[in-house]
DNA sequence: CCTAAACTTTACGTTTACGTAACAGTAAGC
DNA sequence: GCTTACTGTTACGTAAACGTAAAGTTTAGG
């Protein structure tokens, strides 16, 4: 078992973020660092968390959908409902990702294009 | 040519947000409705700078980053300079999307994989 | 003529996701 | 022992993207 740790700024340091946004997202029940006395211990399972909360950004996420996403990567019910539950929310955020598939692969076609247009009036042109 | 025309609230059905939005995305630069007397008359490339925005909203652009796609679509400026500017926007917007697109794929796999660990505990359980 | 629907402007309010002090404790190095 | 660096809490501030309410026009229909 790795059982790494790390301090606020160590973590800060990796992900090029503030430490007031980490202790933000503890604020927010995202991260459940230990303490040593005051000091705050993150332990690997927080690092996780952190990379998926700021990957959920880089798409558009909000920190309330992270944490649904976060919930479903580890669940604590374990009751069948409550399974079946997270199975259908899986299942819609695959989808939600599957149209944003969709959007970027339009996007890029469309930025092809401009960027076509764009080469043919550079040539065309002499200034 | 076509020459079709918007109301606000034409628009606002059919990508189902308030004329509050619109307005709003116009007082933002990015919507340039001509005025039939007071009202507002949207043309077809409004419609497509609405487009343009919502679809980047999904991946989660912001409104600035949107006015600046929107730019490199139909590019104002015609030196030579500021195109190769705008080239170089492109190839930048691109690889930010081939980014997202690697991120969506290591999301869709978790899913996968969290939906594998869910579905195997709901059948060794009873309850 | 009157009402209802759709439109307008103005302006303050709200949520999210932190930024930015201000002030204090603590641990390490010289 | 003193400075420096890191850590902590508390709390007000802020930018983005609209929401919401107030109050006034305009236009089509009965």
């Amino acid at each position: 078992m790795t059982a790494n740790t790390y301090s606020i700024s160590e973590l800060s340091t990796e992900f090029d973020i503030t430490t007031r946004t980490i202790r933000f997202y503890e604020d927010e029940g995202l991260l459940f660092p230990q303490r040593d006395g005051m000091k705050r211990i993150f332990s690997e399972k927080d690092r996780v968390h952190l990379m998926l909360i700021l990957r959920g950004k880089r798409l558009g996420f909000s920190l309330q959908e992270s944490r649904e996403l976060i919930e479903l990567y580890d669940p604590k019910s374990g009751n069948k409902k409550q399974l079946n539950v997270f199975l259908k929310k899986i299942h819609t955020k695959k989808q939600e990702l599957a149209k944003q598939l969709n959007d970027i692969n339009i996007m890029q076609n469309e930025l092809d294009l401009a960027a076509e247009k764009i080469t043919k009036i550079i040539n065309k042109s002499t200034n």
